[in-house]
This record gives C-alpha cells, structure tokens and sequence, in this order.
DNA sequence: TTTACAATGTAAATCGTTTTTCTTAACCCT
DNA sequence: AGGGTTAAGAAAAACGATTTACATTGTAAA
C-alpha cells in the first residue's frame, strides 16, 4: 500500500475535505465516499479506520459538493404563501420532519399569494435544483405551468383537482357538508358564510359543500356570503362593513382561519356572546379557539397527516414513480365545541 | 475567432449549462459568468448577445456548483424552536424576505427545544457551508460553543448577553418593568407572573423586570409565579393545578404567548372576564389578543425590526466586520387595551 | 512616442464530492 | 488446476459553476 503525500492540509479556517481523511486512512477518497455512503460494510479493518479518521478530524461532507455530483440532489423545496399563518407554519414544521427522517433538506420560499412572486421563488427554486417541489399555489396560478420544469411537484392545500400534479387536501367538500347539514338539522334558516377568495380552490370546494348541503335538505335556507381577502386586517374590515345593523344571520360558519378571527371578533364588540347568541363554526382549528367560553366549534385539519402523506407522494416520484396523478383526501375531524348551538 | 464545436448539448431532461450559453453567444464560460454577474458590462454587444442566449435558451445558473466555487456561499441556515409558534413562524417569514432582497437563499430548522437535536441540526447546516447562521437557542445550550466552527453567526430572541456571538432581542427587561410597575400603579398588589422557563434567558430576563420594578416600587407586592413549559397543553394543566381554589392574584402578567393563552382560557373557564374581574397583560402579542373583548393588554415585539437588525448584522458579519460582539435591543411597544384595569 | 494601466477575453485550474472505469486479488466450481 | 465470477480498492472523470493566470487590446499619462 503506497504511502500517499502531498495532500493538501487545509488551513484551520476551512473544514476538512475527503482527500484528507482517505490520506489519514490511508485509503481513497472514493473508498472512503463508499464507506460513509454505505456502499461497503463499516465494521472490518478499512471500514473502521475510516470511521477513525472522520471522527479525529471532525469530517462532515460537503453537501454542495455532494448534491451538484449526485444524480439526484436530496434538496427539496416547499412554496407556501406565509409562515405567521400557523397552518402553514405547522405544515412547515411537520414536512421538515418528514425531510429530515429521509435524509433530505428543506428550503422554504413564501409567494405572499402573489403570482408573480410565486413563479419568482419556483424558478429560484429550479435554479437549487432541487429534487422536488411542494406547493401550495396562489389564486390563478396554474401548478401545472410548473410542470415541464421536469422535477416532481406536489400540490398541498390548495388543490386543483385537474391540475397534472399530485395532490394532497382534506375533504374540504364533505367537511363542509357535514358542517352545513348539522346547522340546518339544529333549525338554522340563516347562516352567514366567510372565506378569503372563492378562486382559491379549497375555499370553493368549501363554499361548494355549504350549497350543496342546503340543495340537499330541501329547506328554504338563506345564505349570506363575505369575501374577507387574505389578512386578519382584510377581514376586520370585511366584517365590520357587513354587519352593520342587526345580525340577521343565527350560525355562522367561517371558511378559515383569520375569517374565523374576524368574526369572533365582531360578534363580541357588540357584545354578543358565540354560542349563546348566534352560532359560529370555524373550518380551520387554532388554539385560541378551545381556550373560549364557550369554546369555538371547528374543523380541524390533520396537519401532520397532509404532511406527511405529500411527502411520501414526493418522496415516491423522487424515486421514479411515473403513474397517473394521484389525488389524496384526508378526511377532517369535526369538534363539537360550545359554539355549535341551536339558534 | 474560433468556432466553437463539441460542447456537450443537454438532454431535454436536463436544465442547459453555462458551456451551452457561451458556445451559443459565441463566447467562453468565464465570460458568461462574468456577464451574469455584473463584473463586466451588459450594454454592448457581447453583453446582450450573452443576455440573448441566456434568455433563448432558458438558462439558469446551477446555485450548487456556484456555491460550491464561490469563496462565500449565499446560503445561510436558520434554527428556531418552532414555526408553529406564530412568532417563530413571522420571524422566518420575516428573515426569508430579507434574504430574498440580499441574494441570499434559506434553509430552515426546527431544535423543538431540545439541545441534542439543535446540535445534530447545526452540525447538518455546517455541512452545507453556509455562509452564516442565526439561531434562537435552546435551554442551556452555550451558543459560542457553536462560534468554533468559524461560520458568523447572530443570536436571536434569546439572548444570553455574554455569548461571544452578535445578539438581537427586545429590551425584555424594561418592557417587563414598565408593565409591573403600571399594575401597581394601578393598585395591584397581587401579581401573578407565568412564563416557560426561567432558565431560558429571554424569559429569566422578564422576570428579572417584573422583580425589579416590585422592589422600586417599595411597596408590599405578591408574586406568584407560575412554570408553564413549552406547549399550550402544559400550560393548561399548570393553570389547571395552580388555579384551584379562589383566584388571589388580582393581575396576571403571562410572559409568553402560550401562557396569555392558557391563563386567558383558565380565567373564562371560571366565569370570571379578563378585564373586568382581574387584569391582565401579555408579553408577545398574537392576533386573537386583540379580538377579544374587552381586548387583551399586551407588549408586542416588532418582529420585523428584529429580523432586520439580525439579517443586517449576519450580513455584516458575513461580509468580513470583525469587532466585538454587538448587543442590539428594539424596543417594544405596549398596547393598552381592555384587560389594563384597575383591581 | 513610449509607458503604464485598465478592461476584457480565453484557457485552465479549482471547489469537494460521487461515479465510472480499470486493475488486481480472492473465491468458487466441476 | 484452470476458467469464470465476485469483490473491492485505486485512479480518473465528471458535475457546473467561479476564479486565476495570462494574453491582447485600447487608452491615458508622461
């Protein structure tokens, strides 16, 4: 076995490199690349005396140098339209999970719900090279525009139904049902609806489940409808011009989160009380909602689960799965709190 | 000028490399590169016949391979708690925007509070080579023990103060006085303080303003103090154990966002209204605060300004300063509202 | 007119891995 | 023993950019 020299040393700035802990073991850096990877056993001589070096010198891979080699990079990225909201928040949070369990890692981008900010962050995306994509697409914005960029996609949330990609979502429209269908069966006849775009496809599939439940009971049920926009602020508005003299509605049940918010906190300026006054069901659960009094009834999303079942989707096309578009529902958990209430 | 031949042409699989640009403008990689990255000007006609070529072909540089050449990468890691948290999660949203208008690309962690996976995660973002780090750091763990590994790094939000490393936090100990002492001034003589955990320096620094402004005060206060962990669920049960019997504190001051939520829940739980039958105040302020009625008191840390300044000093950092370690505090903002009452 | 200097292009080196190719050695089988 | 298959490590190519070294040109200063 030949002695081997003129291995660069590297200064005590920069971090050493495989070539220094092949010469300290004396093997190759392509053997030690083996080892480490898995492609050879670890527990025999040479396996071991690599392992020796790593450790002396406090080796870690390069994974820039790794992932541009690589065949297939172990980057994904995860488009979503902000991270203050802490469903998305979460969502983060339980993808990176995922990612780290299979030895990938994340970047995130937020598109703001801008189109153009979107197509921007997906093509910096592309750019990284990543192995994957998910996305939860802004109003308008068509995923499968992003399609022939070739790298696998999966749409989160907010799905198309018919856009070319795999899609993972909840059941938005039998929630939706479920939830208008008890309204009604409790004697509701006037329920106020609030969501933050109807072009945003899960809030259609929503507002779809609400009309198709009042068609279905065959009453005559009216129903209001508020467009609240995207922030908290949007919707305070949107509720305060809308509710100006006295609440004709007797439930209301709010399409998402900040919707929810701003309803609640119409309702109690003017010093009605949800739950007792009029009812209020949310489609989205946030923790401030069970810490009410009466706690706010809502449809809770299984986060985790839509995490992790569009990650094993990626992970899956990553791999060279090439079937036809998968379109995965997650049924909801409705809980019945305080504010589901007969008028 | 030679005509170049032989360059590799890319499957339609593959994204075009910079080989292919240069051979279309007729010019070598080195030129595009520079082209593309402003050291040379873009207004003649090798310019836009590069730019022309760039554009037909679709070409978009391969962040990996940069990054791997560059002498710095543009790529810098960031380890927070969590992002379901909504602070957390504003923070990152925050920091990506300012990334984003540096030139910079994120890649984001979760420690969940816990030192060992924080070390594993940090250890993993060095293999990146990123070009810096900015990190809240869990309990107990020493932050400059991460300063050896060479790479800038700023802390956020939980200070430790003597760290060898930048800092940027709110003034937690001022706003924590300002806010006792208005309770006493008010009359309060009965406070009970809730936070996550006194070790964890932001918190220890509240509770140090809450004591200080009881002893300048020179009058006989009541501290009760209450350890409500990391979850909402734990907080619920701390309030559930402390509060059994009747409610002696007359103001509560809940340092942490988790703990308004489960002190907030508690109080209602019993019948009793935050502002009406006792006060309180919140440190970290959250959207639903502000839609409760009467409107949850509450110091609000600006985010924005926080991730600002951090960004700002990391670039620095990155960018060669090496003074001494700076301390930045942002002042927060009190929002009066409707539980700041009187006992 | 000469010298110095800045600008700019080409060719080649380089970053740190993974992967492919090649060589050698070991093993198995009738 | 000999042919054929494995196994495994060394050597070198490759990934796709940036950067360095060098040659060439044009221009300003002396």
């Amino acid at each position: 076995m030949a002695i081997r020299d003129s291995v660069k040393i590297g200064s005590e700035k920069s971090r050493p490199s495989i070539r220094e802990v092949a010469a300290r073991a004396g093997v190759s850096p392509g053997c030690v690349s083996n080892v480490l990877n898995l492609r050879r056993r670890q527990d025999d001589p040479i396996g071991r005396a690599v392992l020796a070096a790593v450790a002396d010198l406090g080796y870690r891979a390069n994974s820039m140098a790794a992932n541009l080699r690589r065949v297939n990079s172990r980057f994904v990225g995860v488009v979503l339209p902000d991270f203050e909201n802490p469903f998305f928040g979460a969502m983060l949070s339980a993808l990176e999970r995922c990612a780290e369990a299979s030895g990938y890692r994340l970047t995130a981008a937020t598109s703001r719900d801008d189109p153009a900010i979107e197509a921007r962050e997906v093509e910096e995306l592309l750019g990284w090279r990543v192995a994957g994509l998910l996305i939860a697409p802004t109003v308008g914005s068509l995923p499968d525009a992003f399609a022939s960029a070739g790298v696998p996609m999966v749409v989160v949330d907010r799905v198309a139904g018919s856009s070319g990609a795999d899609e993972v979502s909840v059941n938005n429209e039998a929630a939706a049902f479920e939830v208008t269908s008890r309204l009604i069966g409790l004697g509701h006849r006037h329920i106020l609806i609030a969501f933050s775009d109807p072009l945003v496809l899960n809030m259609s599939e929503r507002i779809k489940g609400v009309e198709k439940a009042i068609a279905a009971s065959g009453l005559p049920v009216t129903l209001e409808r508020l467009h609240c926009g995207w922030t908290v602020e949007s919707a305070d508005l949107a509720f305060a011009a809308h509710l100006t003299g006295k609440i004709t509605a007797t439930a209301m049940f709010t399409l998402h989160n900040l919707a929810t918010l701003a309803a609640f906190g119409a309702v109690v300026r003017r010093g009605l009380v949800p739950g007792r006054d009029l009812a209020l069901v949310s489609f989205d659960d946030s923790a401030w909602m069970a810490h009410m009094h009466p706690a706010v009834a809502a449809v809770a999303q299984p986060i985790e689960q839509i995490a992790k079942a569009a990650w094993d989707r990626l992970l899956a096309r990553i791999e060279g799965d090439d079937g036809p578009p998968e379109v995965l529902r997650i049924p909801c958990q409705l809980h019945e709190r305080g504010t589901l209430t007969p008028p």
